[in-house]
DNA sequence: TTTTTATTACCTGATATCAGGTAAAAGCAG
DNA sequence: CTGCTTTTACCTGATATCAGGTAATAAAAA
């Protein structure tokens, strides 16, 4: 079988570029080019397609939003993001969203082409500069950042909810004022404006569940 | 080589069950069984570890502290998570914290062999019902949650960065009561009672970046 | 073209949050 | 056993949020 691929970039050369890697490959056929998002969306809706290469960031419309939509009426084309410089959230919001894979453009031919292979053998890939990207807290992030305590952790999980300062007291039989104390503590131990800032703050470094 | 294998799991049945399957496999020895994470912990202070399984529900700490625990001193160690039923958002924290892969326990035997000998070569790997999970989603979740409009969106992400209705209402050259308008809203269409929440529901549902 | 949705804007009052200071009891680690 | 951290608790005042209602203009969809 032959894979019928479509590559998005709003560079010009990168487009050339992945073309000319991939001439190379038996089984994948390039059988357009865009540079925008929005011309792609209006071709897969007449022209069949089979695996989708593109750049994460393209004008008007994103990759992840482009990536949703498209999964969302064609699920089987297998779609793989790629770009320059990358970071952890952005890959993983492009794989829940149905990304199929995240390449970076540094990466060597042979990491292309094994990732393509595998993408459409059905399997999620990532390049291996993206691997790294993607549990890289470990190393430099986390260290720094101090933990919640039981008790912070408790209160900052029933905020996330929703709860007022005093449901939370009644919650967790407590009174109004410990709660509220609590509370000053969190936001001071991680220089956070109100609990808007925290409650981001403490998802995007998976410090709640 | 071969690769000195950890299995950890509360349930004594399901660690025989793993054993089971995997002492066919050549590369791969089984050298010890644990039904805690604490108890691991220690171990591979003082032993050579390769690969562990560990379920992801673990009484004390759960899988993924454990798993981010482990990263950061035994960054070379490949983890695997398991679980018996699983949703989006845990699979992505565990991937996120260094897991190298995560597989349903209902998974077939060679499923569960592709995936550890994919996972040793240095992939992230999903089982079958796994990926699907992860991008979910797209079909039955994001159809009914409404969209935030553009303007709505701008404040949603200026109160994730912990900004006042003034700050926000000074950084968009709007009027402090337009804000607050938009903000009352956006609360509305969502039935959150305060951003907290709001800002919880955004990032779990990737409606903010 | 009409209708709907989005964006802008104002007013008021009740309630909640945030920041300041203070402090005692309990639990843990050196 | 003696510090250190955590958890508990109280007081006050300034500021912010939330909920209610109303409404005009602009933009997009029907």
């Amino acid at each position: 079988m032959v894979y019928k691929t479509v590559i998005v970039d709003d560079h010009p050369i990168v487009i050339s570029g992945i073309a000319g890697l991939l001439s190379d490959l038996e089984n994948i056929k390039i059988v357009e080019k865009f540079e925008s998002g929005i011309v792609l969306l209006d071709y897969i809706e007449d022209n069949t397609v089979d695996l989708i290469l593109m750049d994460i960031f393209l004008p008007v419309i994103n990759g992840v939003d482009l990536c949703k939509t498209i999964k969302q009426k064609h699920p089987k084309i297998v779609i793989i993001g790629m770009s320059s410089q990358s970071e952890r959230s952005l890959v993983m919001q492009f794989i829940q969203n149905g990304g199929n894979g995240y390449i970076l453009k540094n990466a060597s031919f042979d990491e292309f082409k094994n990732c393509i292979y595998k993408a459409i053998d059905g399997e999620i890939v990532f390049s291996e500069e993206v691997k790294t990207i993607i549990s890289q807290p470990l190393s430099e992030e986390l260290e720094r950042i101090p933990a919640l305590s039981r008790r912070e952790r408790d209160i900052a999980l029933l905020l996330s909810q929703g709860k007022s300062t005093q449901e939370i007291a009644d919650d967790l039989f407590l009174s109004f004022l410990t709660v509220q104390t609590h509370r000053r503590n969190i936001l001071q131990k991680y220089k956070m404006k109100n609990v808007a800032e925290l409650i981001a703050f403490l998802l995007k470094n998976n410090m709640l569940n």
